[in-house]
DNA sequence: AAAAATACGTGACAAATGTCATGTGAAATA
DNA sequence: TATTTCACATGACATTTGTCACGTATTTTT
């Protein structure tokens, strides 16, 4: 028997992708978690042999999840399933060793399937995420950049921003612009999407 | 036994909430469509009792579908299940009559009950919701003001947008203005933000 | 150890954006 | 009918944003 872990922040998706599990007779979905920290928790206490989890979530994301579990060497796989095929998440994802990727828009029939592929060893990434991933390289932004360009993806002005983080607004005009180079935009809120769409920056 | 239609883009959350409502004894899904266009193709063929929609879908989205049956006065009842508990979504799902409104938040032991409800004649909108829509007030943008905040957010500039629509870049920025004032913020992007959270924008 | 690359930081100038006064025509109200 | 309201439209002026030249400190490469 298969033991599984649903981590996914919508009670009502985490319940019908419970269902979905429960239908194969060789699984079982023995904890389900609706964030990163609840299945920590979960599985410092009890054992799972694959995690199945979304990667937007609040308090702790999925990629951050993988990470730690990878950190402290944890024996179960894990399987991304997200809405968002964008190349910074694979990227990560892989960086942090999740053994697959699987989108929400695939059929419903492969989860089971990927699920014994995984146990069996194999790395589940769909090849077109992976060629995007390779072809787009990986995140030209500072820290203090993407900081920067999601505030200014909310609206606030390079002056709110500077007083924010006791720069000079000249400064702050400065990260934009080259935001703006190394992305080939024209203006700040075009950068802010593209990094975005490409998985660098976290909504929100 | 209750004939259910379930329309959702992302078809493994489409298998898992089929899977989900075949649980129950006395359901079934008799048909699913990944859009608005695909749904309505379906209700003109065959009889349903229940549609479960979700709301932001390519080609036709939700609200549409809703409204588009309502106009053809179909007798199916309609659920709305989405992820989003904006005022302007529960506004338009209203004004088009539908039967009640879910959020994918809510647990899964709720999309059962509420389809026995709704068949029972009940209006079933969560009281938070309600009020949340009450509150606000309608949608206070024009048609042009809502096609102009798109674009701005999208990172055009006045110029592109003026170009766009044949108008002089003053009028653009004069559009842009009446948007930020009528919804008190700062700038365009405040203003895009803002009008997108409260459902009178639709994303992309 | 020297040279090159890069993240960080600033101010000055040009371009885009925000603001406001003004005007037109159509629809709603009195 | 006269008045008010509102969507649509523009140009002029002030502010914010984008661009660039410049400089420092730290890390990487040679």
């Amino acid at each position: 028997m298969i033991n599984i872990l649903v981590v996914e922040d919508q009670a009502m998706v985490l319940g019908a992708l419970s269902a979905l599990i429960n239908l194969e007779p060789d699984m079982q979905v023995v904890a389900t978690a609706h964030n990163g920290h609840e299945a920590l928790k979960v599985c410092a206490t009890q054992s799972v042999d694959v995690i199945l989890s979304d990667i937007e979530m609040p308090e702790m994301n999925g990629l951050q999840l993988a990470k730690a579990l990878n950190e402290e060497k944890h024996s179960a796989k894990i399987i991304m399933l997200t809405t968002f095929s964008k190349a910074g998440y694979v990227q990560q994802a892989l960086d942090a060793g999740i053994s697959a990727y699987l989108l929400k828009d695939s059929p419903s029939d492969e989860l089971a399937q990927t699920i014994r592929n995984v146990l069996n060893g194999a790395i589940v990434i769909p090849s077109n995420l992976l060629t995007g991933a390779l072809k787009f390289g990986s995140n030209p932004l500072t820290s203090k950049e993407m900081k920067i360009l999601s505030l200014a993806y909310e609206g606030k002005s390079s002056d709110d921003i500077s007083k924010h983080l006791n720069l000079s607004k000249g400064t702050v005009r400065n990260y934009l612009h080259n935001a703006c180079q190394k992305l080939q935009t024209k203006n700040r809120v075009e950068a802010a999407k593209l990094a975005l769409d490409n998985g660098w920056l976290m909504p929100c």
